[in-house]
DNA sequence: TATCCGGTTTCCAGCGCTGTAAACGCTGCG
DNA sequence: CGCAGCGTTTACAGCGCTGGAAACCGGATA
């Protein structure tokens, strides 16, 4: 290459890089042997050098679940906007014992060296395995941890669970149920929104009742659909059911189409992601509507601050949330 | 590293890479080393020097489609179980002018040298950009070009829509309605599945009405809601509807039972992709099923006998689909 | 004309790893 | 006792690139 355009390789670096210091002339020479070869630079060899690839991960449980879609194409075009590309990989689902291990990998960096950073989105993980197996740069997304090696973007889980129950209150329910409580050492999440819902019925002077509280460690449709049989099998039915995910209420709506009852006549539902999904099935459904963008858009700023050189502190990042009403409260 | 097992730095690569010839004893010595120093090889130096990173690209429109995420959660799973981590690219919908810089940018190699292949989902490239551009392995899904430098993995358009219209036919219904239909330069697909519907109806002895062929390059939820609108206001509506995706009958259902119509007594609904979603919809939905893991397996197979050494010759894979019967057919 | 000077280019080294060839050290045979 | 032969380890070079320093070059200055 080098030869060709009859300059060292050094040179061809200068131009490839737009060093200022090259005459026009042994510049368009270069470029000249540059399209003749259709040389392009390596991209390897140049990060060896500067240890930087422009490569980060997204870490989430599960490609295929609709919410992480959503956010990984989120924190995909932010990603493009600052010019880096994203790797994405799948930790597992919470059932997988295997989930654990491969957060922690993740965390550790994945391809070591291949990538400047990771946004994880973690399930199981704890503080200690950030601690001790942490390597890269990293920002967790949701509030489990406390880590003072990341940063931490999240919404109000607590106060949007909370909203979502009081709203369920205001259109006259007394009997609501949950569905996708999770007990530890999972689903942190699934805590503080159950703990949103009960300072809410608290608030409306309802009493708790551990009957209309309906455990799901996985959060998907079909899950949701089953734990329908059990709320209809109790003594006193609910007439509004909170779910912990957009997933599980639309396997709730469906399985209450399934028992011939009307929603939000009978009873009522919401779900909590806010994904497009929500806004389309019959009837459309409240829910709790995270900003996805900002958290996208955090995250990656995040990573990129602590990329640039420089003294860093972990930060706590509160993103912002609605209430998305719509037909399944009757909206 | 190296030193502190008072060895070179070979032999901790020989340790590392499990050459037969180390003796137990440094072997252990320079276990130990890395185990005290956290010692991790760095990738990128190690594939700048055999010049495979282990990553390959997964390119598709958005990640944000039922479709594609997952589709990528398959390509993910397939590519682990051969140790390849994936880069995931999104191209852009077909309205974005954009698209098909993207996509040649994809075949060329995205970051050069920095994936091993590529399998992408095109929208607008054609074979001359391939032939152009093209400098990675590719692997491309669907049947839109004819390229020899790539493999191809897709269905059977053709043969699966007609199989959906058949199906309609079969249920009694007369003026089957199309959602989904895209001009050229774009919708190689949506021609293939265009054709198929007209095949089956000329076989049933139907006349073909362009009237009820409604154009839609969008193919997401509320385009798909918008569609009905258009079909309520023909002189004679349709009684079924065949939408080239399952997101457009989605948004079908949504809009006929805004329209109060009952599906599927007043008007079936046929979509195309079986998404997740599609089993829980109210009603559930009729849809032509791709097999995604096997078009996922294929891909990654594909690329993989690629990288291979040896002569290699680009494939045509065809690969299986079922008809999935459901509710909005009366199923 | 000699010197200086700033812009331009090349040289050199090294990022961390591994293939190759050569060196080393031990065993066992002649 | 010497050396072949084998198993083990090291030295060296180079993957393709870039930072830094040195070298080069032509014109301005003394």
């Amino acid at each position: 290459m080098a030869r060709l355009a009859g300059v060292s390789a050094k040179t061809v670096s200068n131009v490839v890089n737009d060093y200022v210091h090259v005459r026009p002339a042994t510049r368009l020479k270069v470029q000249d042997a540059i399209e003749l070869l259709g040389y392009r630079p390596n991209v390897v060899a140049r990060n060896l050098k500067n240890g930087r690839s422009g490569v980060i991960a997204l870490a989430v449980p599960e490609l295929d679940a609709p919410y992480f879609a959503e956010l990984a194409h989120h924190v995909v075009q932010a990603a493009m906007e600052r010019g880096w590309t994203v790797l994405v990989d799948e930790t597992g689902q919470i059932q997988d014992g295997a989930v654990r291990a491969r957060e922690r990998s993740v965390v550790a960096g994945i391809r070591e060296h291949l990538i400047d950073g990771v946004i994880l989105n973690p399930l199981a993980l704890d503080d200690a395995d950030v601690e001790r197996y942490g390597s890269v740069p990293l920002v967790l997304l949701g509030e489990r941890l406390g880590s003072r090696l990341a940063d931490h973007v999240a919404i109000d889980n607590e106060a949007a669970a909370a909203a979502a129950t009081r709203h369920l209150v205001g259109t006259g329910r007394r009997r609501i149920a949950v569905v996708g409580a999770q007990p530890p050492p999972f689903g942190h999440s699934a805590r503080l929104r159950l703990r949103g819902y009960r300072d809410a019925l608290v608030e409306a002077g309802i009493r708790y009742d551990p009957a209309l509280v309906v455990p799901v460690l996985d959060w998907r449709r079909q899950p949701g659909h089953d734990a329908v049989a059990t709320l209809l099998a109790l003594p006193e039915p609910p007439d509004a059911v909170f779910c912990f995910n957009d997933l599980l209420a639309l396997g709730v709506l469906r399985g209450l189409a399934d028992a011939s009852l009307r929603v939000p006549e009978d009873v009522a539902v919401v779900g909590f992601d806010d994904i497009e999904e929500s806004r389309f099935s019959v009837p459309s459904l409240t829910t709790v509507s995270p900003d996805k963008r900002a958290i996208a858009r955090h995250a990656v700023e995040h990573l990129a601050r602590r990329l640039e050189p420089g003294t860093w502190t972990p930060e706590e990042v509160r993103v912002g949330w609605t209430l998305e009403v719509r037909g399944s409260t009757g909206g």
